[in-house]
DNA sequence: ATTGATGCAAATAATTTGCATGTAC
DNA sequence: GTACATGCAAATTATTTGCATCAAT
């Protein structure tokens, strides 16, 4: 809570009830979560916030880095999940859309192999796997 | 050309004119194309499809795996490049937007890796790299 | 007090769909 | 000839924006 509220100051973010409702939510939801999804969550807890500034609150926290877009297959919505520190992946089944939190990134070394050979620097990445689970497979 | 025909009939897909236009285009394109560059690219060479039927298409194309699906940040289009037999990964200019198409993949051993610990199936991936390109940077 | 954040309703942009017609097999 | 593919226009859905009000510093 307090934290997160550190968070925000950090990275030059004005810390707002509802930016600081967002980030709970993100991090407790250790999942990709869509902006509706975000939205029904808040509900549960009894707070309301508009669609819209969800969907601005989102784009600050991607432009500020503190976030990951990326799409689902078969859909044709944004999901967000917060970067972590130990910063990971998810596995989504392609079935029933479950999604699965992976442990590291095995992309580091891979990134710096990159830069050199194209001369970008590279300061991010979107990596899903996508299969099906055990039930689904 | 001719190979291209063969290609669908491997993959259960009815050869029309339109859908071999769009193959043609996506196997020179080397990179990442949105529905509109496509319908651009095909009334450069002064044909016309509809916009509806190059999204079929690429459902299609996507259900049929010859294909990946992704999103630009900073933009909501949907992106799509061929799968190539040595796949590939691109990375992308978050000023510019300019793309580059990478060698080979390094998720082989990661994805095994995962499967074991999770049980999953897995059967596809997604993977972006960004950063800025020796212009933007 | 000032600047930027939010909510609402309206606008936009991407994508999807219904249906009549055309084309591959 | 039949079943599926396409084109068009209309519909839908996610996302964005204008503007008046509200809240954080």
């Amino acid at each position: 809570m307090t934290d997160h509220k550190e968070y925000l100051d950090q990275h030059g973010i004005k810390k707002t009830k509802q930016r600081i409702l967002i980030l709970n939510i993100l991090s407790q939801a250790e999942n990709i979560m869509t902006v509706e999804e975000i939205y029904l969550e808040l509900s549960k807890q009894g707070v309301v916030i508009s669609l819209s500034t969800i969907y601005r609150i989102m784009e600050l926290f991607l432009a500020k880095g503190l976030v990951v877009k990326s799409i689902i297959p078969g859909n044709n919505k944004g999901v967000f999940s917060l970067k972590r520190l130990e910063h990971n992946h998810h596995l989504i089944c392609l079935k029933c859309k479950k999604t699965v939190a992976l442990k590291g990134c095995p992309l580091t070394e891979f990134e710096r192999n990159v830069e050199q050979q194209t001369e970008f620097n590279i300061v991010d990445h979107n990596l899903e796997l996508y299969g099906y689970c055990n039930k689904c497979k």
